[in-house]
Formats: structure tokens, C-alpha cells, sequence
DNA sequence: TTCAAACTAGGACAGACGTCCTAATTCAGA
DNA sequence: TCTGAATTAGGACGTCTGTCCTAGTTTGAA
């Protein structure tokens, strides 16, 4: 029972100070702290460092994968699910403004590291990536999906990186509201017909 | 004489390293290796670390300064000067596939690393800022100016952060016709007499 | 040529790091 | 209750870090 448990509150204890100082600036004793317990502990669990961001990053898919299957339930419009993920800026706005994305600070991280797990980071982004692109698939926009996907992905890194550097609120909510603009305008103008046929209304 | 070589060398392999591999993956016997002088002769030209990361980030303040004010020699128009600071993504196209924007991932490494020099790294973002703010003025565009400044700003920067991740240059090309599309647009918008008015045409 | 100042090389230093070992403790099943 | 396996605590290890010292070399002006 408790072998379980404790790896995953190191995974925990990792995910968020891998965030909130980074990977490399985060040591075992760190964790350890955290987890409460020997810094000698963390060979039964894990045998690297390396293997803890493994952990770390897949516990980041799965939870993500969730989220993103939750907006699917949530929203039947796939304007509201993309809604649902430009809103994130906003909901997770006190994190974004003390340390940014999680997911574009880790790969940039690990891109400068040259580290291994880099492709496993990224995999967070082509979630993202694949889910945008197939809710702009049902609007009608099979043929640029992937572009709009990888468009409004940049706006919300852009906006992740500078409110982080001028702890900016009212620049979050200005750029969101603009993202919903252009994505409304999109919407609007692809689907004419369907601006806001949800199945509830 | 050897002095000041020695000194700038210093800074020089050192704002290399900072940007390709990080602040703090980056040590002193790394710079040394690359300007080929002993790891102990530090001492004599910077006190500690962080006075090395202060000069590096003085010198980017001043080549940044200088940039921009290259920009605005070369440029009559502001819009043309504007397209100067968009093309960037496509001059420096191969450095940010591979390290990222250098003032966008070293501003996100100090913020996690809650390091003193943060806000003079972040003064970076901000000659750029009232650089564009200035030019988006001269545009007609006085009340918003530092909107449409930061705007652009966060869409360089998402488009870097993607870029690193995907190493993707065709986004690049395409996120850059995008953004000097729209800047034509508000630019025809708003100064509708003046859409191509340079003295040189 | 002389000599103080500028500069450099090499290494000592304490502390932190990731890794790994071993003895002690806890626990589950017979 | 007993026993082997699972789990933990604590610390040893070699390495690397930033810092700092000192002896030696080079330099430029008198």
C-alpha cells in the first residue's frame, strides 16, 4: 500500500517543483523535503533523476489527455472546446504569471539541457497540437486544421511568456478575449449557420 | 591591452553558452574551455557567477539598442521597421529552432530560478516593447500603440517556443507572412492615404 | 634595465549533487 | 507468532560546482 502512495507523492512532489523552479534547479534533497522522507529512499523507487521526469512527464499526458477528453463532454460546440483551452490562460493565471507554462517551459528547458526526454516533453504539445486541430477539423476547416491549431497554440505560449516576465493580468485577459474574437470571426465565417447550435439550447 | 580582450571574450563565450544551453548548465569551466584561459582567473575579472550574467545581459542591452536604432535607420516607414522586428523569426531562423528565443527562455530561466537579475533581463523585453510602441505611434495608432506592441511581441514569442519544440520552419515562414498580413491590414486600416508613402518610392 | 602593476595558471576549499550501499524497520501471509 | 519480502533511513562515494588564494608571468612606463 504505502510503496505506492509514495511514488506518487514523489511524482507529485516532483511534478510541481519541476514547474515552479525547474528540472534541473530541483535536487533530491528538494523532493525529499517535500515527500518527507530519506533522500536515500528515492534509489528504491526510482533508479535516475532521468527516470523521475519519465514519471513526471507521463503523469502530465494522462492528466492532459483527461482534461482534453473533459472539454469534449463539457462542450458540444467545438467552438466551446477550443474556448475551453484558450481559457486556461485565465484560470491558470496566477501560475502562468509566476512561472509561466508548464508544458513550454519544460521543453525549452530540456531543449537547452539536450536531454533525452525532450521528444517525451513535446508529446505534450502535439496532444494539444492533435486535439485543437480536430476540433477545428469539425468547424469545418479540415483543410488548415492544423495550422489554426498550431496558430492559436503560439498566441497562448506568447501570452504564457510574457505575462510570466511583466506579471501582467490585464495583458492575459486582453489577449484572450482577442483569441475568442478570432475565433468566433472563424467560426462565424466558416460556419455560418451554426453559431451557436448547441444540442442544450 | 589583453585586459579588456580577455574581459569581452569572457562575456562573449559566456552569452553563447547562456543562450545555447542555459544559465545554470552553464559552468565556469565550460566558458573557460571556450576562451582557452584558466578556470581560476574568473576571480579577477567578475567576483562571482551572476556578475558574468549581468555583463552578458548589459551587452545584449546595448547590441538590442543598437538593433532597433538600425532599424530605424534603415526603415522610413514605422510599418517597415516593424517588418525588420518580424523577420527575426526568419534571420535568426536556425539558432531559434534549435535554443529558442534568447531573451524569451532566458527570462523564464531566471524567473524559475528566482534570480536577482531578473527585472534587467526583462528589460530586454521591454526595449522592445516601447520600441514597437513608439513605431506602432507613429502609425497613427497613439491610444493603443502598447497594445498592438505587446501583441506582436507574444506572437514572436509563441512562434519561437514552437518553433524550438517542432522544429518546424515552414511555421515559421507561414506564422511570419501572417503577421506582416496582419500588419498591413491595420496598417491600411488606420492610415489609409499612406499605405506604401515611402520618400524612397 | 628596473620595478610596480596588471594579469594568469593551477589548485585548494567547502558544499552540493546524483548515485549507491547496507542495516534497520514495517508489513503481509502462513 | 514467525518469516521472508517490501520498504525505509542514514550515510558513504566520487564528482562537480562556485569561490577564493597564491605563486608566477607578462606588461608598460621610468
Amino acid at each position: 500500500m504505502s510503496h505506492k502512495k509514495t511514488r506518487e507523492h514523489i511524482v507529485e512532489a516532483a511534478d510541481t517543483l519541476f514547474y515552479e523552479r525547474g528540472f534541473e534547479h530541483t535536487s533530491f534533497s528538494d523532493i525529499a523535503k517535500n515527500v518527507k522522507i530519506s533522500r536515500g529512499n528515492f534509489y528504491y523507487h526510482f533508479k535516475t533523476k532521468d527516470d523521475i521526469l519519465d514519471a513526471v512527464i507521463n503523469v502530465r499526458l494522462t492528466k492532459t489527455r483527461s482534461m482534453l477528453a473533459q472539454w469534449e463532454i463539457e462542450g458540444d460546440h467545438p467552438a466551446d472546446r477550443i474556448r475551453s483551452f484558450i481559457h486556461i490562460l485565465i484560470a491558470n493565471g496566477e501560475k502562468i504569471k509566476r512561472y509561466g507554462c508548464p508544458v513550454g517551459t519544460l521543453c525549452s528547458e530540456l531543449a537547452k539541457l539536450d536531454h533525452p526526454s525532450q521528444s517525451d516533453a513535446n508529446r505534450l504539445f502535439t496532444l494539444f497540437r492533435t486535439w485543437l486541430c480536430r476540433q477545428f477539423g469539425l468547424l469545418g476547416r479540415e483543410e488548415d486544421a492544423d495550422d489554426l491549431a498550431m496558430h492559436l497554440l503560439a498566441r497562448s505560449q506568447g501570452v504564457a511568456t510574457l505575462a510570466n516576465a511583466f506579471n501582467d493580468e490585464k495583458f492575459i485577459q486582453q489577449e484572450v478575449k482577442q483569441m475568442c474574437d478570432w475565433l468566433k470571426a472563424y467560426t462565424e465565417h466558416v460556419v455560418p449557420n451554426e453559431h451557436s447550435d448547441q444540442e442544450t439550447g
